[in-house]
DNA sequence: CGCTACTCCTGCGCGC
DNA sequence: TGCGCGCAGGAGTAGC
């Protein structure tokens, strides 16, 4: 399940195996997952044969590869960019033309030669809600890059415009953030999966964060200290941190893997699928409470019932 | 415009 | 053994 550090161990690899390189051909095995691309296949393969990825740039969970064309009048500046969004269960695989192909592949962009490095770039997903679309880079307003990756040029990907910074973004402000959290009238952790807000996080890593500040779910926003807003955005950095970490390592071949989280999964998860197992936080104060999983927004929350406990007026 | 519910999609694990 | 159902959830959008 991607997630910003997911996300970004794909965005590095991609700056590094497939950036400088040269679209030769495109091949579409499901039209599903160009779904964002409302021009439809025969469009999608026009915009890319022929031109050169130039970057790989993240936004929130949207990254793209911005595009030239040598062909151009402007000498190739890139307006156009190759958007992907991994969704449940997206990945983009660098990979060598005689490995066999994925059950799940869904799009295969065969790149040109570089010495030493696989020629074939494949989207593969088997839930299909990711995708892939040629899009135009537009300009930001909210200053600065247009996230990690990008050139000094303030340009983003056009389905990414309403997508705020993340936390690890150095142009995010935790204070606008808390700003923002007060015009609010709803449930913190509806506010941390609202990309607009803030980006990057999903199910797990909301749950992850929540425990680790001792905040409550269903915490009315505008209720929110500043110092509670501050310690829920540490406790997001630390935990997308310690998870980019662990991907970052396990990421050294010559493949670009989404499921460089897996070995996260495993090891580091304090809330996040944790019911009926002690709290770790209590365990240590020399409490026993068990985490409890909830449903909310149809979808499951993790949570200690002792160290993060209802509000008053609690929003959902 | 703010907010919430619904929908898209497939594979897996469970109960009967 | 096989069937049906619930669950997993990012994000766009319909509707209030």
């Amino acid at each position: 399940m991607p997630e910003l550090p997911e996300v970004e161990v794909v965005r590095r690899g991609l700056a590094t195996w497939v950036a400088g390189r040269r679209i030769e051909s495109v091949e579409i095995r499901d039209p599903r997952s160009l779904r964002r691309h409302l021009l439809g296949g025969e469009d999608f393969r026009g915009q890319l044969k022929g031109a050169t990825v130039v970057d790989a740039v993240r936004r929130g969970k949207f990254l793209w590869l911005p595009l030239s064309d040598a062909t151009a009048d402007d000498g190739g500046s890139p307006h156009t960019a190759l958007l992907a969004h991994l969704g449940m269960s997206g990945q983009l695989l660098v990979e060598d033309p005689g490995q066999p192909d994925e059950k799940h592949l869904k799009v295969r962009l065969t790149l040109s030669p570089a010495p030493g490095l696989p020629d074939e770039l494949r989207f593969v997903d088997q839930r299909i809600f990711g995708g892939l679309a040629v899009v135009p880079l537009v300009p930001t307003y909210d200053g600065g890059p247009g996230g990690h990756g990008a050139r000094p040029l303030p340009l983003i990907a056009a389905d990414a415009k309403h997508i705020a910074r993340d936390p690890l973004d150095p142009f995010f402000s935790a204070e606008a953030f808390h700003a923002r959290l007060h015009t609010r009238r709803t449930g913190l952790k509806r506010a941390l999966l609202d990309q607009t807000l803030v980006s990057g996080i999903g199910n797990i890593y909301a749950d992850e964060a929540l425990w680790a500040a001792r905040l409550h779910y269903a915490r009315p926003t505008d209720t929110l200290r500043r110092t509670e807003t501050l310690r829920l955005v540490d406790a997001v950095r630390d935990v997308m941190t310690r998870a980019l970490d662990a991907g970052g390592t396990s990421f050294d071949s010559l493949y670009v893997n989404v499921n460089g989280a897996s070995g996260y999964f495993d090891r580091s998860l304090s809330a996040y699928g944790r019911a009926g197992q002690p709290c770790a936080r209590c365990a240590e104060d020399g409490r026993t409470s068990i985490m409890v999983r909830e449903s909310f927004m149809n979808r499951s929350s993790y949570r200690c019932p002792y160290c993060q406990r209802p509000p008053r007026n609690a929003r959902w």
